[in-house]
DNA sequence: ACTGCCATGCTTGTATACAAGCATACGGCC
DNA sequence: GGCCGTATGCTTGTATACAAGCATGGCAGT
């Protein structure tokens, strides 16, 4: 986890840790079960706890992590109903936006898009997983830009912190990567045509892609999830 | 703006501020424009900066303050940007949710719906803004919770800050709140019929009259919105 | 009377202190 | 050896202090 403490501008070292902490949870660098103190992660940033903590809020609030009173702040286990909840607020969002980006876009947008693609492709094939979730991050985020509502994917990462983490989590199973790089040239093919029924059509197949890798996820990693049997 | 300092638990002082001050905004008690500073809501409040530093971080987060270090904390300005960004998201997550909800509800649900309409006619008549209000939240809210997914209403609050200024500034309209229970009625007869696609139309017609109001408005208060000629 | 400069008082962001509560460990007793 | 009670050390939530920066007002000079 790394911060820039030499940037002291406003604002800037609650957001850093916040983004520092998200990403350790959502790569299972702190794992699920895995309890924190506001003291501790303070001292180890070499920061005061007031930031820590009100970034701990903050990741309270898109429920990655638990604050217990008098016990302490515990990364939370994947919930099957948040995931569900994530899956659900994703889709309704997402392919609202692709149908627009469909209506909307130009051969430049396009074309920034096809780059996207293409640096997928290359960390693909390189098996670069954290590359690659922060390559497919962007390509849906560049979507819902397209669509004149970038709010949908910044409010949609609120509530998507454990689909996130499944998300995280499947990268490494065998093809997957060949799978999404395939369904988000269907997309971007439908968004270039100005189809906006494929556009979602594909969208809503492919964000559904995720939750195939479920069970087999859940039988690899029984203690990450809160309801494992 | 009240605040019940007899309640020490955990969080709950953060908490009931956050709320106090939304509504306080919402309802313009808090005038868009105005500045507000930590120590000032503290002093008043009876409580230290600290909670009142945490419920005003999350208001910006909502986008309905804007923090200027060094300056002050002020209650943003009604965007239209914003509006039509909480427009869109409001739009994709009720109509998936009341889709949902026409699929899943049975008589007991229907019942507790025509509950609150029936609450609503009353406070229509009345003229009572603030508690219709409520119940507009109330309906949706529960129309969310029906479909499954909760997490869409609570969700959507996050990004709804300024649209719903705008509804609240609407309701006072000649005729508004005739209109509102009129539409409710229909998505919820949808719904109870289990017309999925009868619900989610009524309900995307619905959500739509609220702009219909945004130009009057912006006649009559030019100093709350941000993008005022 | 006007202009420029500087000090002051306000703000936020972060550091640190204090209060309350919980779990655990240790000691004493049976 | 087990059980019970108490103290301690940890946590979070909130209170308070400090640092940095900005705008404004007052004063001095022209």
């Amino acid at each position: 986890m790394k911060i820039d403490r030499r940037v002291r501008r406003a604002g800037v070292m609650r957001a850093q840790i916040y983004a520092a902490l998200r990403d350790a949870i959502v790569s299972a660098e702190l794992e699920p079960g895995r309890q924190l103190s506001e003291q501790e992660l303070a001292e180890s940033l070499g920061v005061s706890r007031t930031p820590v903590r009100e970034a701990l809020v903050r990741l309270r609030d898109d429920r990655l992590v638990e604050i217990v009173p008098q016990l302490g702040t515990f990364v939370s286990r994947v919930s099957l109903a948040a995931v569900a909840d994530a899956q659900f607020v994703r889709e309704a969002l997402e392919c609202a936006a692709v149908r627009l980006a469909a209506e909307r876009s130009d051969r430049a947008d396009v074309r920034a898009l096809k780059g996207i693609l293409a640096r997928q492709e290359e960390v693909r094939d390189a098996g670069d997983f954290d590359r690659w979730y922060v390559l497919d991050d962007e390509l849906h985020s560049a979507l819902c830009e397209l669509s004149g509502h970038g709010v949908a994917w910044s409010l949609a990462q609120r509530a998507n912190g454990h689909l996130n983490r499944v998300r995280r989590m499947s990268l490494p199973q065998p093809r997957y990567l060949h799978e999404m790089v395939a369904e988000h040239k269907l997309i971007v093919a439908a968004v270039e045509r100005g189809d906006a029924d494929a556009a979602e059509e594909s969208m809503r197949h492919h964000l559904r892609m995720v939750l195939a890798a479920l069970d087999d996820l859940r039988g690899e990693h029984p203690d990450y999830f809160e309801d494992a049997g």
